[in-house]
DNA sequence: ATATATACATACAACTGCGTATGTAAAGGG
DNA sequence: CCCTTTACATACGCAGTTGTATGTATATAT
């Protein structure tokens, strides 16, 4: 029964799906490679010729749907040259996250559904290297936008780079926890919108609000 | 080899104590009954008797530290008539968390080595439960301020509260992934100021920064 | 056409952690 | 002072998972 090349790919793309689905269900830790594999319909032969264990399979899923999505960000991030650009970034990344079920399920799994652990591949070290990139990518944008008096003076770029990191964590995992209480996408330009708008300056801050411009 | 009454009331705590530490260290659930029970230099029958199972154990850590800070929060929330007393509570909640040893522990837990999963004990319920009343509580003081014209009206209460929420757990759970970036306790108020800021009606955003004010 | 590597399924051995059952020595009540 | 209960320690059996070893049929290269 061995399959062509083609199939196989297509094994290891719908193990990669039942992974997603169940890891979310039941999260990492109490999800078997079993359970997943009956969730592909395979066995866990198939999983163990794919992929090592469970860590790299793990790995494989989330790279699989955040590389791209944190590519996009980080090339805005580090051309961008107005609050604006910016701000579409923060916003939209939440209401693709919305839309997206790949993206959804993902990023549930990495705030929701497994432990920042030590083990866990190297679960730790990435997350803590996207971070200090994503970081100083923003000290610098705000740095930026400050000399050049497109910003308020205000406040301090590295601050601020911690202040919208958290603000956005915060808005995914909350999001993903209880998305029934937000109204998306119209909540995703509102709640950016509370960030951003303050740093604009010379601008009042009551300006009339046109509910969702997305 | 029975102890007395205290003793035994020691021996809990020294569980609970021990628990706390290996489930930050290894994550809730790689954590075994017998590590924990090693931990406190007990066997795992002390902690059978003391406690039903893991999650038993877990939600008694939890609740150990969790119940009492956030007693605090909603007394000062749900009686809190300005905003001041509310940037307040929140600038030293993050303060706290910096100080107070176990409180950062069951945190870090909490945010960051245990999924948030169906079974785990009560622990979603709970945490659902918690974060409706947080943002409820949140929405009708925002609401109160609004009306009394202490606020500006430029946001709107229910949004305010989900933003405000979701930075707050933003910060606990960015702060307690990579502490090192951040600099407590001054940080503390100036990540609060950058919400609270904007919020206060007829006041120049561009107020000097005094640094610590704490 | 044959051989080899591939893409799995199946089978097996070993360990791990859990829950419980049982043992036990001392505390505390009558 | 005796009896019961308490506060554990120890011992046991079990079910679940993992990793690997082996089987196998077929795609594919030569």
């Amino acid at each position: 029964m061995r399959r062509t090349k083609e199939e196989a790919l297509e094994t290891r793309g719908s193990i990669l799906d039942a992974a997603e689905r169940v890891f979310l269900e039941r999260g990492v830790s109490r999800t078997t490679l079993d359970q997943i594999a009956r969730a592909a319909c395979v066995t866990r032969g198939a999983v163990y010729w794919h992929f090592q264990n469970k860590s790299d399979l793990f790995n494989a899923v989330v790279a699989r749907a955040r590389t791209p999505a944190e590519a996009t960000f980080y090339r805005v991030v580090e051309t961008a040259d107005a609050l604006d650009d910016l701000e579409r970034v923060c916003a939209n990344s939440l209401v693709e996250v919305h839309r997206d079920e790949r993206l959804r399920r993902v990023y549930a799994v990495l705030l929701l559904k497994c432990e920042h652990t030590e083990d866990m591949g190297s679960l730790i070290r990435r997350e803590r290297a996207a971070k200090e990139r994503a970081t100083i990518s923003l000290t610098h944008f705000f740095s930026r936008l400050q000399k050049s008096g497109r910003m308020t003076a205000a406040r301090e770029p590295r601050a601020l780079a911690l202040a919208l990191y958290a603000y956005m964590l915060g808005l995914f995992t909350d999001y993903l926890r209880s998305p029934e209480l937000y109204r998306m996408p119209d909540d995703a330009a509102i709640l950016t919108r509370y960030f951003f708008d303050p740093l604009k300056a010379n601008q009042s801050d009551t300006s009339p609000r046109t509910g969702s411009k997305l």
